[in-house]
DNA sequence: AGAAAATGACACCTTGGTTGTCATGAATGA
DNA sequence: TCATTCATGACAACCAAGGTGTCATTTTCT
């Protein structure tokens, strides 16, 4: 094994190491919590943006998470026709509505995301506020890193 | 918003949000990167998992990994055909052999490997040891809590 | 007004990853 | 020891996440 730079740089790439699986299975309990509410990851994301940015357009979304505009735009309209979120008239932009949790949407993101929250709760009283304050900074100089990938 | 929790709770929930993204990205990142060596991403977990464990069977990997026995298998094949991983016998498994790194594999993924850390090392001057281990801690923390779903 | 960019619709495709089945080889317990 | 059960590999079918390409319409910019 090539020492080629230094430490903090290992543990960096250990922290990637870890976000794979993390993701993968995270993944899947989810699919396997949601079915109930019959969302996909796709749509889970979408209204999930919703819930806490408010209103927005598909193009918006988009940029937000990191993918294709195309998919966000399916997978919006996927949910809107399951009755999730509504098309609501965008004063700024006639082609571009915004888009809206609607009461039904809501409720199930809501539910999503408590069930998910009961989850986290059982382990968070291990960790502290400065750990997880650490690691969201860790994870978002990762995440700023690799954000120059442009899609669309 | 529902007060329902703690707020370590929301923190968590949040690098639970940053985990997505960034996975999404690294794995174009890595795939835009990684072809020089036309490794998919697939191949890659495989090569660093025997990278840093040294030669172990097809099962052992899909366990470590989270990923199924069938998707290592293919992968693991794969990589055999293109000459970067070989069969050793398995003295204490007649059926299924060690996978082990040829001379081309651990060139190619080191090759890759240490581009990846060229990249982490322009930020990491800015995250401190402890910040890292922090991250670390939780996320490990976060992958235990969703291990239980077992794939196969 | 005209050119360039943004948006939506639609179709197609790639690929990461799973599931199922079957045959064979390994472990286990009566 | 033998029968049963479990682990492994091969092969195929399948699914879902997500991207790409194209075209028509709408917006924006100069």
């Amino acid at each position: 094994m090539s020492e080629t730079g230094d430490e903090l740089t290992d543990r960096l790439t250990e922290v990637f190491d870890l976000v794979g699986p993390l993701y993968r299975r995270a993944q899947r309990k989810v699919e396997q919590d949601a079915p109930i509410e019959g969302l996909s990851v796709g749509v889970r994301a979408v209204l999930n943006m919703l819930r806490e940015h408010g209103p927005m357009t598909v193009p918006q979304m988009g940029r937000d998470q990191a993918l294709s505009r195309q998919f966000v735009q399916r997978t919006t309209n996927d949910a809107a026709a399951r009755g999730l979120v509504e098309f609501v008239p965008n004063p700024a932009h006639k082609k571009s509505s915004l888009i809206r949790l609607t009461e039904a949407g809501r409720a199930a993101i809501t539910a999503v995301i408590d069930r998910e929250r009961a989850v986290l709760r059982q382990i968070g009283g291990d960790l502290t506020e400065a750990e997880i304050t650490a690691c969201l900074r860790v994870l978002s100089r990762l995440l700023r890193l690799v954000d120059d990938v442009d899609v669309d």
